[in-house]
DNA sequence: TTCCACTGAGACAACGTTATCTTGTCTGAG
DNA sequence: CTCAGACAAGATAACGTTGTCTCAGTGGAA
């Protein structure tokens, strides 16, 4: 196998014997202790020689020093690494969260962030949680949907525990049935929104495509559009199967069956797309035949045909809050103050009064 | 919910001085030395005496250890990590990508990938370099456009040559003017596979709409595409400014000024969804009045309606690709056979015969 | 003059691992 | 019976940084 058995003396060989300048090497050529070398390369404010601190940083820029971030962390306990697991890169949706999570780190926070993506994939997402643990992330933030199954659940609280009693502070994304700060705006008022919408514009029998009730966000949507309806004297279908995979016979079953529908909420922005498609491929158009509110946040929302209106979940919102939060808390903070955050109606062209 | 409040000993006042149990105490715990517990605890594949084995697992399990990945790293020398700069996450033509990286990381290397996000911003490219090279990261993969001021470039030029000194494996997935390995299909024939999707279907009067001819990549296909047209003998018109920001004026104009033209090549999957918005905006049809063929990568491409035929980038393997030979490269290989990747073209619903 | 507070720089230990060296025990051949 | 050789476990020194302690020099006040 390994034929090189290391000649050191000599001849490094292959992949050149990593061997980064350290602060010792800077230290010794710049004639200095490693104290004042580290002193100076460090973020400075201490009170040293102008003279010698010109050396050094002379010397650590020729000698092409990179400081040993995990030197610095393991010695210094805190990290400045956060750590995001997000459901699906390929969903905007948590493309926007990822955006929103790694900018505002590095804008307002001297931080890093860790994004791993779980695939939609409960193993996974535990495998993360730890990985990132063993990194020492000051923070967590669990982006990925609820797709528990009980014993995943389970595990994942039993490490959360482990990692907020470990110090890190863990953060979610959406509501979850797990013991820890929730950065996301109220879903109840994100399916009254959006029920209301198609309200005010004087629709009477609507439908509802929903997707699998199965986590907590869809659920809590769900209960809040029907209440709305309800409330409203709106007469309201449930329509269940709507992902973007195989949503052709949904939504022609639920217009066959329902003719005088005239408007939709898509609870998904992903769904959405499947609708539209669908409704023109019955014939229909959007908003002539029948109006669609999504909800969602990607900005692909306002690319499609038409403007979709929808209501924003204000992802960026979301994500910068519980940046902050662990940010303070990991600063020493007592407890940050939590301030609400507001879905967004975003007006488009794809509600208009029903002609019927 | 859960109403448990951390009332553990007496008071551990603030962010509990976070004091994760470490090797020696699992060792003293135990009743071992530190090194036999390190041997057990590592991936094992040392004799130690099965009692003494199961005593370490047993304790380390019970206090709840979680090893350093910080000092492993440290005292070992390599890291699991790799970095990933990609352009913009909001973009899912970087979502597959990131998609295709940290799932390959996590599935076939034991490695973990830092994915982070230059926001187009050429100088937050360079900060992200330099700070994965201070979590000295085993190799970075650098996905961002081309976007180079010549400053910029050059400063880029200079880190990545010193982090290739320094030992990382540097790695792009886009044609740019550094001197490091490209993990990407050959655009030239991309572009030809576009364009002949076009002419094979008999289109003689074809748009291109390619964008800001400002990158190497879309320089690369634009010249294929004319190349190919004309070998054919069709007639093409170069449409240049077409993102999605704005690109009504552009579509109308050609196809006011053009009004033959019965094919159209996207040269991204941005450019296709904002022509295809404009296309129907001003009251034509895909593919009945005008036939479409985009260039991307994005399984969004597919959801479209019409589905868009597209010549796909196989961004997937170029990201395994990357990634395989980062490994490779890191655990002293020589050099990694390069493979070609191939674009592949994936045929929707966007392109028919003309008939006019 | 003496003493103390103060300043700036060096010495040194420690963070939690792993690699290497050393020690001790046991087997079996000479 | 002794000693080489194998083997398992302990001891120790790093890895590169930072926090703390020490120390030499300086200036001012008693």
């Amino acid at each position: 196998m390994v034929s090189v058995t290391k000649a050191e003396g000599d001849l490094p060989s292959l992949p050149a014997a990593r061997r980064d300048p350290t602060l010792v090497d800077v230290a010794r050529q710049a004639g200095v202790s490693v104290s004042t070398a580290g002193r100076v390369l460090r973020d400075g404010g201490w009170p040293v020689d102008p003279l010698l601190r010109e050396r050094v940083r002379e010397t650590a820029l020729q000698l092409g020093y990179v400081p040993n971030v995990l030197a610095r962390t393991l010695r210094s306990g805190g990290t400045a690494l956060v750590g995001l697991v997000a459901g699906n890169m390929l969903d905007p949706y948590y493309g926007e969260i990822a955006e929103a999570v790694t900018r505002h780190a590095e804008a307002a926070h001297p931080m890093l962030a860790m994004v791993c993506n779980m695939q939609r994939d409960p193993l996974l997402e535990l495998k993360y949680c730890r990985q990132l643990w063993e990194h020492r992330v000051a923070g967590l933030i669990l982006a990925g949907g609820g797709f528990d199954q009980v014993t995943h659940r389970t595990q994942l609280a039993v490490i959360i525990e482990q990692m907020k009693k470990s110090g890190v502070v863990v953060t979610l994304l959406s509501p979850r049935d797990l013991d820890a700060p929730q950065f996301c705006v109220d879903n109840r008022l994100v399916g009254e929104m959006a029920a209301a919408e198609l309200i005010r514009h004087g629709h009477r029998r609507v439908g509802i495509a929903i997707g699998r009730v199965q986590n907590l966000v869809r659920r809590q949507r769900l209960e809040a559009m029907v209440a709305t309806f309800d409330a409203a004297g709106v007469r309201h279908t449930i329509l269940e199967p709507t992902e973007p995979s195989a949503p052709e016979t949904a939504v022609s079953d639920l217009l066959a069956a329902n003719r005088d529908i005239t408007g939709l909420v898509a609870s998904t922005h992903m769904i959405s797309m499947g609708i539209i498609n669908e409704v023109l491929r019955v014939g229909l158009a959007v908003p002539r035949d029948i109006s669609v509110v999504a909800i969602g946040n990607a900005k692909l929302l306002e690319w499609s045909t038409p403007r979709l209106t929808h209501i924003d979940l204000n992802l960026e919102a979301c994500g910068r809050a519980a940046l902050d939060f662990i940010a303070a808390r990991a600063s020493g903070a007592p407890q940050a103050a939590q301030t609400a955050i507001l879905p967004r109606l975003i007006t488009g062209d794809s509600v208009i009064a029903p002609d019927r």
